[in-house]
DNA sequence: ATAACCTCCGTACTACGGTACGGAGTCAAG
DNA sequence: CTTGACTCCGTACCGTAGTACGGAGGTTAT
């Protein structure tokens, strides 16, 4: 453990080093305390939290959210935290159902158009 | 159809005025030429097309993209409409196999929580 | 010791999809 | 004939999630 600088928990979390420092502006990473030369350095904590963060994300949550979450921990508001679940679940749910039936609208209006039989396409044809 | 007034189609596609303007903007949906005084009119044309980009948006189609299938009604590309129905499937493919992945850890990881044994809650506790 | 590269910091800019505002004109009802 | 509701129009602003930029300074390699 050599002292991560910035740059070093960017890459490992595959993020930007502008991102990290978004991040830190927003509450959801700490900013190091002592800031010695040559930059201040971080720890695998560090690195857990921005995977956290990412990890959070592809659930849907927004950074406000995830910072909510992080809160929560301090806390241990389990009752809250599962809250927050459950309503991202259904939102998820309902999420994924509009593109599910997105999908096998547009792929029978990509397969009416294939078959191409005569009339205009109906991909375009939905305003006509 | 008593010549319906920017309000009267904002109203029937459910979206606000300044929506509707917005697409105008944006070359979604066209400025009647003949400005009757007391406000220009729409017809039903502007109505199906108005609904067409919101079912083409819950495809997950831009607004950019949308304007792009818009142009290729006039000059019939069924070839392109089709490659873009492809891409665009593949995408929701995509997009949906992420949510369902993330809907079923954040599942786990709030079921855990809820049977409750002991230590930190899982939602919160991966950053421990 | 000097160049190349890093750090920190603030500010500004991007894309996306709207939403709001203010002014000027028009129209129907009271 | 004034009030209120509507229209048009441009411009500015919003939230979300970054990305970029430029300067001041410290560090590392040659």
């Amino acid at each position: 453990m050599k002292a991560m600088r910035i740059s070093d928990l960017a890459k490992a979390g595959k993020v930007g080093v502008e991102t990290v420092r978004f991040y830190q502006r927003k509450g959801l990473l700490q900013v190091p305390r002592g800031d010695a030369p040559g930059g201040r350095h971080y720890g695998p904590d560090d690195l857990r939290r921005l995977r956290y963060v990412k990890q959070a994300q592809t659930a849907g949550f927004t950074l406000a959210e995830i910072a909510e979450l992080i809160d929560l921990d301090r806390t241990d508001d389990r009752p809250r935290a599962r809250d927050m679940a459950r309503e991202r679940i259904a939102a998820l749910d309902e999420q994924i159902a509009q593109l599910t039936a997105a999908r096998a609208s547009l792929a029978k209006l990509a397969s009416d158009c294939a078959k191409g039989g005569e009339g205009p396409c109906p991909i375009l044809a939905a305003f006509a």
